[in-house]
DNA sequence: ATTGTTAGTGTGTTTAGAACACTAAGTCAA
DNA sequence: TTGACTTAGTGTTCTAAACACACTAACAAT
């Protein structure tokens, strides 16, 4: 294949990171290879940038693709340029990541797929490409975030208890948390409107559910609030 | 010009947001085009990565390049991929932010290139592109990043006082700091070393000059400590 | 020697974070 | 129906960090 362009290129690819939460278990979805390179390989989903759509685009459709999933918060993470990190040629990748609520897309909707499965973020098996490398920045990356962007939510459903928010922020900031203190601090932020709904179907006092009050944060980032845990 | 190869390519360019810190004002360098699109705009130094180079490297060389500047910090800030952002043809740019400290490095170095200036960061002209997105991005990184990493010092000399510092976070924060408290916590930290000279050459009581000690920083950052400010 | 300019220094007050233990509500099973 | 089990929910005290604040010291220039 020779060269036509005036400048060289480089394949671009996207692949994405996508988190989920598992009654207090962070988790990964990751897809099994059928081609080479790496045929078998667990690798992230992703695939090649399509010339007219942009960077965001291209990683919304292949969670569409791959993972099944939509409407989901997503960020760009970072661009991985490595000359050798294909085996094949230069490929250079633009790294997303995206948070899921597995509770409202349950775990079906993505395993339907059969070669797609769910793992522990911190128990992935071998990985293709350079792709551990990107799951590791993105787990920095949301674990680093989650302490001053109310990014949290999009793991949790609509409607959660503060146990289930106080868990996942003991999972992402990787340390205890005491409970009095953790609702006093994150009640009094008024970001979280009580419902008049309590947890159903557990055996024991039932907690009351709370929602995320995205347009109270919106107002407040105005007033120069600043979420921080 | 057709495409022969499997996947559709995009052109690959780098981009950098270099700043400067002038008697506390901050600065960017900017390149006057010559040629098609935007021929006579202002624009960030970049250009076309090549095929056997990472990301970085085509960043530095770029830097070398265009604005005459090395071994500088240089960081990866956010990858540019709208499928209008260049007037020709898809162009994916990968943009960076680096520090440099202009009174090492001094202003002729880079001027000296002639089409090559420095701008107030908040007063450039009209730029290239979506230059000016970048230019956005790279600002509010910086004034983010400043506050929790160590990296304000990259815009310093290597000895410093403690006004020219306080300056600077002045200017990264956005607002006026109390010159006691700003001391206390940061003589407090222990990553200033106090260096046996002092200010030369100013009409009035010299200041002590202080050198940022990265192996300290290091070694504190191991054991848990975070840098905040 | 007087003036101008920046360097350098300490204390009290306020605020936010950290530590800590019991009662309430509900399910389940004997 | 009672007792055992599980998680929900609630305040106070102590401690450490942030904040507000004003004067003297050193040096150069005239």
């Amino acid at each position: 294949m020779q060269n036509i362009y005036k400048h060289p290129r480089a394949a671009l690819t996207v692949d994405c990171v996508l988190f989920g939460l598992d009654e207090g278990d962070l988790k990964v979805l990751l897809i099994q290879r059928k081609l080479k390179p790496f045929a078998g390989k667990w690798a992230l989903p992703g695939g090649f940038v399509r010339v007219n759509e942009t960077l965001d685009e291209a990683a919304r459709r292949e969670l569409s693709e791959e993972a099944g999933v939509r409407d989901v918060f997503l960020e760009q993470l970072y661009t991985f340029g490595d000359v050798e990190r294909d085996p094949r040629e230069r490929v250079v990748s633009v790294a997303y990541y995206a948070l899921v609520n597995l509770a409202d897309h349950p775990l079906k909707a993505a395993t339907d797929a059969s070669d797609a499965a769910w793992f522990s973020a911190d128990e992935v098996p071998s990985l293709a490409f350079d792709h551990a490398e990107i799951l590791t920045a993105a787990l920095r990356r949301l674990k680093g975030k989650v302490r001053y962007e109310p990014i949290g939510f999009e793991l949790l459903p609509e409607k959660f208890t503060l146990s289930q928010l106080q868990h996942l922020y003991e999972v992402c900031l990787e340390e205890p948390i005491d409970k009095r203190n953790f609702r006093k601090k994150i009640l009094g932020m008024g970001l979280l409107a009580e419902t008049d709904e309590i947890q159903q179907d557990v055996a024991h006092r039932a907690a009351r559910l709370y929602r995320f009050d995205a347009k109270r944060y919106e107002q407040l980032k105005k007033r120069g609030f600043s979420f921080w845990l």
